[in-house]
DNA sequence: GGCGAGCTTGACGTTTACGTAAAGTAGACC
DNA sequence: GGTCTACTTTACGTAAACGTCAAGCTCGCC
């Protein structure tokens, strides 16, 4: 893995403004200031504006793949807590951390098969519409 | 494959109340009504009450599929129109409707990619959370 | 014929995830 | 010192996907 989000692992100085990492993820300022006030980023202020840091562009990443997958802002939020709060609690919250995460993997584990159930459809379009185009162009040549 | 949105596949003469629809998809009757209003289910009509036949209860599942992926309401019409309109078209709307199909395909793909990066992502939390059980219980063993 | 269960059509309300416009600030450059 | 650019806050607007009444029809049953 080359990166992750463990506080531990963010020895990289590179920082970044609003307007970087917005182009760089092609989404506007205001969608990573929305972000921030739900929870999902804690950027540094120097003065008044934001200073992202690494940490702050992984979780972003994280977010925008969360967002792909079709979950919700609190949903991400719920992932990323648990990354922050992973390796502390007692036995009961640990437990029970490890119960959220089975849950999350099931989920995941059903759009995998979401997805390929999808995938099949589109197959069986795929072949109608090839076939509808291979007869009309057999006609085609035939009238030539 | 068991079923398929295909209208000439419908044999089946079994049909459907809103609400025995509702139960079956654990989704309310409001639900099924605002889906028909966008286009997604089109219910015969006897008298005034909707009666749903295998071909509605399909597109249903299709469309429920499509939401757990996050697909708006609109995307997952379009692949109900591509269902519905695959085997026809000239030749110019079959090449089209093959690149929209790869188009879909892409997206696929990524979601795939999506999913895979994030159970990795849940499988190193799970790794932190299991060392510090571990280092607990050890802990505890040890002061018994 | 009254009554409940299930259906119908409006119409307004709500949550989520931002967009957008207004007005102000702070540093870089000429 | 003026202007540009990029940032800031505040606040109202909006699209999507339903939820939530309200009021009325209709069928079966006692």
């Amino acid at each position: 893995m080359s990166e992750t989000l463990s506080p531990t692992a963010s020895r990289e100085r590179r920082t970044y403004s609003i307007g970087e990492l917005a182009r760089r993820f092609e989404v506007t300022p205001r969608t990573i200031r929305f972000y921030e006030q739900e929870g999902l980023l804690e950027p540094e202020r120097r003065g008044q504006t934001r200073v992202y840091h690494e940490k702050d562009r992984v979780r972003l990443a994280l977010t925008l793949r969360g967002k792909r997958l079709g979950f919700s802002l609190a949903e991400i939020r719920e992932v990323i807590q648990l990354y922050d709060h992973a390796p502390d609690g007692d036995e009961r919250q640990l437990r029970r951390m490890l119960d959220i995460l089975a849950e999350k993997r099931r989920g995941l584990e059903r759009q995998l098969e979401d997805i390929h159930a999808l995938q099949n459809e589109l197959d069986d379009v795929e072949d109608r519409c090839r076939d509808s185009l291979d007869a009309l162009l057999a006609r085609h040549s035939r009238d030539t």
